[in-house]
DNA sequence: ACAGGACATACTGGATGCAATCAGTCCAGT
DNA sequence: ACTGGACTGATTGCATCCAGTATGTCCTGT
């Protein structure tokens, strides 16, 4: 699995329990709305609560855990309506961090590319087409110089994780087939240097792939369990 | 500045310090680059290490503070290019923030946005003009239905809040005139109805903001204090 | 005078233990 | 049978203590 973190110049023990913690929610592992006890956590990881309580509070932050006071942590789980607005806001930051990122692809990740959607069509398996669309996206948004776009990409990729995979497993053929359209075309406008086109591709990319999480009101939570 | 409550039901120890922290860096009382001393810390707020260690972790998450493994923590500074980065990331996302909000104002809200921006053109002193052009801002977004864009839209203020300081102190009478206009304007759109060039106002005034802050690169550290 | 290394100090990271709080259960009263 | 309240088990929140690591200083050798 690709780097699902933010660099981590921490190797302590919150950080490796923070990072643990994070792919396993985002593995599927930990399901939205489950319970997640702090003594577990720590023996799991082999070490006391403290460490696991910053994780905890690290991940609260991220929106992957939901923390309440004197009474415990849950996995995230957002309503439609909360998911739909994270794709909202990457409809419109993902299309600006490609255009940073795009200028400094080589023909070598351009190439590399065009593997990876050729092997995600292939893929039968849904972890592995999750892994391998992450893996795609993220190789578009390489960008140099400074990381606080794709830190927030990556974290609006994360909290909706849950959700993709849902809906990943329930999609037609022919959707599927406008799913990897996208992603050749994506190629393609990268391949040119065309940026505007591959700019609106992604964005269409993203809108597309809401649109049809909300005909799929089944995969979220029926009432809204964040209260506030 | 009030919620100081006592009994602090809601607010655990934790919860309490980092508000206090937070609000501590964005009123300037903390510097970009400033060392955090954990000890200083729990005396100041009256508790252990603790909860000022988990305080520490979310406000990292948050943006706000910086923390190296075994060494300490900082007050986080951006370089130039972070900083126009989140720039750009807000001139993407403010607009659909605010598409989202306006549907909700109230002819009172609009009021209100008048008096704010008027209020704003007397101000003299710099904390008060940075705490009323946030007021204004954030009266615009007051959205109905969910807050993740909201929440993140607050981060991305509150990270570039030093560098907003800093600028406001040293813009001359013509750029604070234009930005004045950039409000009214904005009012004018809203009291209209005229979602779309609301949108565009933001847009552009966060533009040219930022533009304005590149000018100014003595406002940012010399080095990249950031070396990933 | 200067470079390199050992020591001292200060601070952070983590483990254990105890108090506080919550949720679920059982029992009494109506 | 049903509602309300106290009790109990489980779990979180926090403080204290100890270990580990980084930084600054001083000393030694050249």
């Amino acid at each position: 699995m690709a780097e699902l973190t933010p660099a981590t110049r921490d190797g302590s023990a919150s950080a490796r329990i923070a990072e643990g913690l994070r792919r396993a929610i985002l593995s599927g592992e930990h399901r939205p709305g489950e319970r997640i006890v702090q003594e577990e956590l720590a023996e799991r990881y082999g070490g006391s609560r403290i460490p696991v309580r910053e994780a905890l509070r690290q991940l609260e932050s991220e929106g992957l855990v939901r923390l309440v006071a004197n009474t415990g942590a849950w996995v995230q789980s957002l309503t439609m309506a909360q998911c739909s607005e994270v794709y909202q806001t990457r409809e419109r930051l993902e299309p600006l961090l490609l255009r940073h990122s795009a200028e400094h692809l080589t023909d070598d990740v351009v190439h590399s590319l065009d593997e990876l959607a050729q092997k995600m069509e292939n893929s039968e398996d849904i972890e592995e087409f999750l892994e391998l669309d992450r893996e795609f996206h993220f190789a578009t948004y390489r960008a140099e110089g400074t990381y606080v776009l794709r830190d927030l990409v990556t974290r609006l990729w994360n909290t909706t994780q849950p959700y993709r995979r849902a809906y990943t497993s329930l999609v037609d053929s022919e959707h599927m087939r406008i799913f990897h359209d996208d992603h050749h075309m994506l190629v393609s406008a990268l391949r040119d240097g065309d940026l505007k086109l591959a700019e609106q591709i992604v964005a269409i990319h993203i809108r597309r792939t809401r649109v049809n999480l909300e005909r799929h009101p089944e995969i979220f939570p029926p009432t809204d369990p964040n209260h506030e």
